[in-house]
DNA sequence: TGTTAGCACTCTTCTTAAACGAGTGCTAAC
DNA sequence: GTTAGCACTCGTTTAAGAAGAGTGCTAACA
């Protein structure tokens, strides 16, 4: 059977009036809800074979008709007329996120609120990482007697602490050593370069303080792993009690569950599918979701990207009766905002207005580190 | 009316048997529970008195009994016995707190999500903080020839990064001097005593240099403001789905909400109530907690302390049928485990295998009495 | 005077049945 | 190909009844 102009008109009738309410669509609502002119007898002859099609589907005997996913995954390729977003909602969207933020981690969480509130969605978004994270600075410096403090500093400008006990104190000299040593030899070169025989030869030239080059070089690979950990950021996730089929005590309980071991989500935010490769902007449908928990759910994610070749992952869920148009809207909106106020001038080096790289917040972190700064991720695997 | 021996027992029945089974309770049951060999009629008449008094009360007419907030509180101020936890559970606790967790995110997750499991509640916790914040430590260092990396170090050993783009490329000399000058202006103070006339003599000393001196002030001033803000994780919030008093749409989202939006769990968090002081373990019944959403809830919360004066809050939030005794027992469990792991060899000088730096004084005090001085009573009537 | 058995009564919950209504499928006519 | 009409299905709502748990009260007992 073949999908002729009528069906299709139909079909689209169908999901957008279910979007709308969630209650299964009838015969009659459609035949006023087009501009077709049609009866709804005859309109029942269509979903009959749209439903042979396997488009729609009645959730029992005489109801009226609901979309399957094959019938959403038609509408999300093919029918959705992307409404242009209102300039209202952009501006204001665009203001929320004006306040550059000068923390990586404190933008993130804020998209990730104003995602919310915006879509009545749950939202979540990894934080960016560079592709390959290779050591960019190395500083030793004493903080008091018997402490060391550690930077590190990876390409993209993520930087980690940690604070080393020493036996006995170093003298600046010795330190500048150890500095220059450590950074000549480390330089530009990412955890798999690290090997072996270049550590011994590093020991032997530290002499006596070789114990403190170890450290170092733990605290590095360390730091690098941390780095490489996917950190997940989330907001709104009671907003999924907004919508019956997916409150009830079982989905939602799984869901919340879900959203606070964040780890799941991570399969979500890296996988990449093939196709929509142009504007990264990709949409699960139920089942076509590798996340079991949210099987009656959808979701749509995008990337994007800060400069630098910093890419991470928006994801926002909600039921499959979700409004694609408009979150798919949003999303567009998002990457834009954050490529013109973050990602627009990596070209040229430098010349972020004031202190303002927005990398610097990377190493930021609630840190009371008595370590690294940095948190990154609970490391519990 | 007294509250005799044998009014107290059945009433001590009564909780127990409502905190296991969350249905109201009968006479009959009761009769049968107690080893007072009376008949259900005669707990009967001593029903109705605890009900004037305001222990218990019936849901409905000719339905059992449920304790009241007045009910609890009698039973958590002076009928909870602990038994004493088993030590399986204990040992597995402290070997899941053993893997030394060298970032205190790290460990802080750890601990909640430990709690919850072993609880089965929705729990809480808030990083530690020094109680003022003064400056250590700061180090500008060249990542390069356009960035500035400035290393804060606040009391406690908190660590905080920020780079600074610089418009030309700095001598070494200058760095140095501009480390000199922050160091000797600015350590040991904390953000009040950092003023204008020194930051204007301080620019003055820099010379041309002086816009970098506000930059690093300003990340200084940040710094310390984001170390002062509370943080806050939390773990098992789906557990809520387990207690049917507090599943229902409406509350499980309140509750969900609040768990969310971390900053509302403060409140509880920093809140100190006379009392209790010894062992800083509170438990707050039903309305008696300062949030709202928590109505229907009980939250026991307990203060640890991590050596250096570093002090937190962790907080266990269930449903008002809690097992009390459970819930304190292992809150003490923690906090000793706590102590022992981190906060308690301050004698020894240094010496902790690695960079566990916040080791510095410590002041815990041993001697849990907990059951007294609890002497609060709640004013419905 | 305290305790107990017995019984009527209350109130919730569960079950069953009936009424309702939205929506379909099918047939026959246009 | 389209439409009107009608019987039929099935979930939802409403009402009424039955069941059950537990009380309050009375009267008898030690």
């Amino acid at each position: 059977m073949e999908l002729d102009e009528r069906k299709k008109k139909i079909l689209q009738a169908v999901i957008r009036n279910y979007l709308e309410t969630g209650e299964p669509v009838g015969s009659r609502t459609i035949s006023k809800y087009t501009d077709l002119n049609l009866s709804s007898a005859t309109i029942r002859n269509e979903m009959v074979d749209l439903e042979e099609m396997g488009y729609i589907f009645q959730p029992h005997t005489s109801a009226g008709r609901i979309p399957s996913d094959k019938g959403y995954r038609l509408y999300v390729d093919t029918m959705m007329e992307e409404k242009e977003r209102e300039m209202v909602e952009m501006k204001e969207m665009k203001e929320m996120l004006m306040e550059r933020q000068n923390k990586i981690e404190t933008l993130l969480k804020q998209v990730a609120r104003v995602l919310a509130q915006n879509t009545q969605y749950a939202t979540m978004i990894s934080a960016p990482r560079a592709k390959r994270s290779k050591l960019k600075f190395i500083q030793l410096s004493r903080v008091d007697a018997r402490q060391l403090l550690a930077v590190i500093v990876i390409e993209g400008n993520v930087i980690k602490n940690n604070i080393l006990p020493v036996e006995e104190e170093l003298s600046d000299e010795t330190l500048l050593k150890l500095n220059i040593l450590l950074n000549t030899h480390l330089n530009g070169l990412s955890i798999d370069e690290i090997n072996l025989a270049m550590i011994a030869v590093m020991k032997q030239q530290a002499g006596i303080h070789s114990i403190i080059v170890s450290e170092v070089i733990d605290a590095v690979a360390e730091a690098i792993r941390a780095e490489e950990d996917l950190e997940i950021y989330t907001s709104g996730t009671n907003n999924i009690f907004r919508y019956p089929e997916l409150a009830d005590q079982q989905k939602a309980s799984e869901l919340i569950n879900t959203f606070e071991e964040k780890q799941l989500l991570g399969e979500l935010l890296q996988e990449t599918r093939s196709g929509e490769e142009e504007t990264g902007i990709q949409v699960y449908i139920g089942a076509e979701t590798p996340v079991q928990s949210m099987k009656d759910c959808s979701v749509v994610t995008a990337t994007y990207e800060l400069g630098g070749g910093m890419k991470g992952t928006i994801g926002i869920v909600g039921p499959k009766r979700m409004d694609y148009d408009k979150v798919v809207g949003t999303l567009r909106t998002i990457q834009s905002q954050l490529d013109e106020l973050y990602g627009g001038n990596r070209e040229e080096g430098h010349s972020q207005e004031e202190g303002h790289s927005w990398e610097e917040g990377h190493s930021q972190e609630e840190g009371h580190s008595w370590e690294e700064g940095h948190s990154r991720e609970e490391g519990h695997s």
